[in-house]
DNA sequence: CATGAATGAGAGTTCATTCAT
DNA sequence: GATGAATGAACTCTCATTCAT
């Protein structure tokens, strides 16, 4: 790793700022470092400085993504949120994020990941997902406890739901995916863990 | 459509096998006509005499993909099967598949979907999961009728199962998947139908 | 030459014919074998067995033109026609043939002669431009006999018209001609040749 | 436009003068990107950089061409130079572009307009000619004045000695022209002005 | 640090031409 | 004679990458 002042510092984070941008509007594959250049409006030989290729760029913005998106489950959640409360909450994020086709990483990230088999260990996508199914797992064990859900295997449970969700977002990325269809799949979830709508 | 002979026709299933291997290989961005051409042992002007465009394969390929492969449900199947039976098997065949990175179009499906957007009449894709969809419900409605089965729903958990896969599949692409993954996901969904083990 | 049956005859006449359609549409660079043989339906093969090149082609068709076409001062012309009559009669057909800019090998002959430096005796487009020199001036002098005309040099006015013609030819093709601006030239050789409106 | 620093001015000029002599070479068609990158020593990619097809090039080339030329009437021109001088230097000069088949740009300029019909504002080629028209009127008309020409269509005789140099140009790239010929124009030419010889 | 001109490999595509049937 | 599949050369155009300034 290369010393960095401040600058240099600010000028990485803007071009990784504007890539991602570049990434949710063209996907991975199609992206060039003339497109990213072109979008920084800096030079061709200036975004060599900072780094080597579009894949590089691209795990970085991965990076940053997961270290400020860390919080989904945590933000605008109330004290006194039931867990019905919080499960809903995050699936109605799910949701949102889910029907807008652009604006997304998320066919820009199943094209990065389709090239480049990580290792595990620096797996950010499965570091995410593991991390949603524990936290899905800690919450619903909090809703079976207060008796807002009933279910026998809470990790299955959790597990099997992260699935469907990721499920949906592919179907939305190639199939196509109405609003109506991602309802309906949440209230099946809802159901199974024993909640009346 | 050009009219062709039989050895034009012949040749054009050749080739399209031998597309198929390549874009099991290597996905769908990738692949470029030299590569088919390559593959084919054909000269470069010889494949535009059949093809235009990569993408225009690989639509054939799908399409012939989606014709051979129609009796997924259907095939070995025994006359006395009963539904667990036959969902088992089709849950099977699917883990099969789904371990199996390679020697899989998946990938390449899905990349291709990726900048594709194909019209909701022309999307295979679409057609082969709704198809699926369909099936498994008569399936589990047969299933409880003659009390293999329990099941309020079986529309939506049809649905819900075929979301299940889809995630599965892209994961296994993406973050990497077990066969205990897979086969937990089975049990979940077994045991949801209210089959014991 | 090879001997030839009446059938090849006929199909050779067939092919030039159509070629002939094809050049007046696109000129003569643009044309490729293949333009030629989707145009007459014939196969790839086929066309090779007649002629071997596009500039054979044209060549050809270019004969067969002047051959037609040699009668272009003979055509229509009643017994008792005055030299004006005639002149006339020749300068408006040229002017339909100018400002018509398809339907004419115009073009596609420039374009053919472009490339081609044909050894004097063969450049069809002289023999024609003589001949049609040559039968102006015995034109001009039949009308300076009795009077229609004034002229004192009907050789070099005889030229210094059909050098005119071209250069509306030329400027038809490149800079655009109005009817006006032909009718300004005819009416300017007339009054040369002291004829009142 | 992009921007450019001195060194690209350079360059580009030094590719439009380059790309001016294979255009006499080989006209417009015939000529390739390729060819173009080769005579100007520079790479393939390189020459992108500043242009991107041959008819804009060919566009650029004689538009610096017709800067250039702007002053055809105006060189060599003695203060004490009658009309009849200068119409005689005129038509020499042009004579002389006439005769040498190569080191000329009028085929491919021919070439080229025959497959790009410009808008008439666009057009160059039109616009020199009219121009030239309008010098030619007002040179005549001069020398109608102080008595050196004889012509009572001043604005009809410009016009038409412009067609029929039109014509020798035309017919000197297809017909072949030689020097007696174009002589015998001029002299035709200058005769009808009331000039003896 | 930063620039952007320059390079060259490689993808896509078209056609004249041949040749087995 | 006639066919049309097949070939391969040639062209256009784009980009990752380098390097002198």
């Amino acid at each position: 790793m290369r010393k960095m002042g401040d600058k240099s510092v600010q000028k990485r984070k803007y071009i990784l700022e504007t890539a991602r941008k570049v990434f949710m509007e063209k996907g991975f594959k199609k992206v060039t470092m003339k497109d990213i250049v072109e979008a920084c409006g800096i030079s061709r030989g200036g975004l060599y400085l900072y780094f080597d290729s579009t894949s590089q760029i691209f795990l970085e913005v991965l990076k940053m993504e997961s270290q400020e998106a860390d919080d989904v489950f945590g933000e605008g959640i109330k004290d006194d949120a039931t867990a019905v409360d919080i499960v809903l909450l995050f699936l109605r994020e799910q949701k949102k994020e889910l029907l807008r086709k652009k604006n997304t990483l998320t066919q820009a990230t199943y094209e990065f990941y389709f090239e480049n088999e990580l290792p595990k260990r620096d797996n950010i996508l499965k570091k995410q997902f593991d991390s949603a199914v524990r936290i899905m797992e800690k919450l619903i064990e909090a809703g079976v406890e207060n008796g807002e859900f009933v279910c026998d295997d809470c990790s299955g449970t959790a597990r099997n739901i992260m699935f469907v969700l990721e499920g949906l977002k592919i179907s939305a990325q190639t199939i196509g995916v109405t609003a109506d269809m991602v309802d309906r799949e949440i209230l099946y979830i809802l159901r199974n863990l024993g909640v009346e709508d």
